[in-house]
DNA sequence: TCCTATGATTTTGC
DNA sequence: GCAAAATCATAGGA
């Protein structure tokens, strides 16, 4: 007891949960620092469209309960800290009536109180951080909070893809350039591309409509592009061309989705000339790719 | 409320 | 690691 001197340094856990509690905006003065960050952390790392303003407010609301939660709390042990205190050191008071009490000795215990208290604030510290991380874990991984693009958006994804119908394969570059066409991030065109080649290949009836618009659309642009001096365009998923050549059903009539569709490019086996089927001779399926009349 | 469309995830095969 | 296929989960319209 001699030896425990008040001025011991602080608790390094306790000053992590007090930074962070800061950070994220629940002690301190009240700001919208952690709601924030939240939201420029989820929408710089592509998980969430800009547009999140609702989820914003969602989150801000119920980190302010939190801290309503926190302070409340937080201002009960302190009263209660105050009253302990008061009563303990009353009580030495009536104590001194029958023994020496040193203004050192009820220092001491005022100390000892004090840190009493301190430790069950800690634990009120942890958990309010728990409670903060599991809802900003809950925030940032809404990641089946599904949103639908843009129409601007799927515009343009679809330009690409019924340009490129034979090998609608974009590459890394064209991804790049598409998903800041789109303001949608390199996986969700992936993800855009392996959905749409999938439906496409498993209903090309229904899809033919639509591809026939676009094809009209790449044409209708191809052709006023004609005024200004052509550039070569290459076919294939290296290139990125919106307006460019639709390797595509132009006087195909819609007369057999199979049957356009495999004059698209698309071979015998319903498969596009990917990685594992190239398009040259080499393929195993390179027989019936030549018959596609 | 149901149904379809669609973006995301998981499983599987190469 | 990438793509196909299957599946999940939600948006949005009828």
């Amino acid at each position: 007891m001699r030896n425990a001197q008040e001025d011991e340094p602080q608790d390094p856990q306790l000053v992590r949960l007090d930074n962070m509690l800061l950070a994220e905006g629940v002690a301190g003065p009240e700001k919208g620092g952690g709601a924030a960050a939240a939201v420029s952390a989820a929408t710089s790392s592509g998980g969430m469209s800009p547009d999140s303003s609702l989820e914003h407010s969602d989150y801000k609301s119920k980190l302010s309960q939190i801290r309503s939660i926190y302070h409340t709390e937080l201002e009960k042990y302190e009263q209660a800290c105050t009253e302990f205190t008061t009563h303990v050191m009353n009580l030495l008071r009536e104590q001194s009536r029958t023994r020496p009490v040193t203004p050192r000795e009820i220092e001491r215990m005022v100390a000892i109180i004090h840190r009493k208290f301190s430790s069950i604030q800690t634990q009120l510290k942890q958990s309010t951080c728990e409670a903060v991380m599991i809802l900003r874990s809950r925030f940032l991984d809404a990641r089946r909070k599904r949103r639908n693009f843009s129409k601007q958006a799927t515009e343009v994804l679809n330009e690409y893809f019924y340009s490129h119908l034979s090998n609608p394969y974009p590459s890394e570059e064209a991804k790049e350039e598409l998903a800041k066409q789109c303001g949608i991030t390199v996986s969700q065109v992936s993800n855009w591309f392996g959905n749409k080649r999938i439906r496409y290949k498993k209903n090309i009836g229904k899809f033919q409509e639509e591809a026939n618009l676009y094809a009209m659309k790449t044409a209708l642009g191809a052709r006023q592009g004609d005024d200004s001096p052509h550039t070569p365009n290459s076919t294939g998923s290296g290139s990125f061309s919106l307006s460019g050549s639709a390797d595509l059903f132009l006087g195909v009539p819609p007369v057999n989705g199979e049957q356009s569709a495999y004059q698209m490019g698309m071979q015998a086996n319903g498969n596009w000339h990917s990685r594992s089927s190239p398009p040259s001779g080499a393929s195993p399926h390179s027989d019936h790719s030549d018959n596609s009349d």
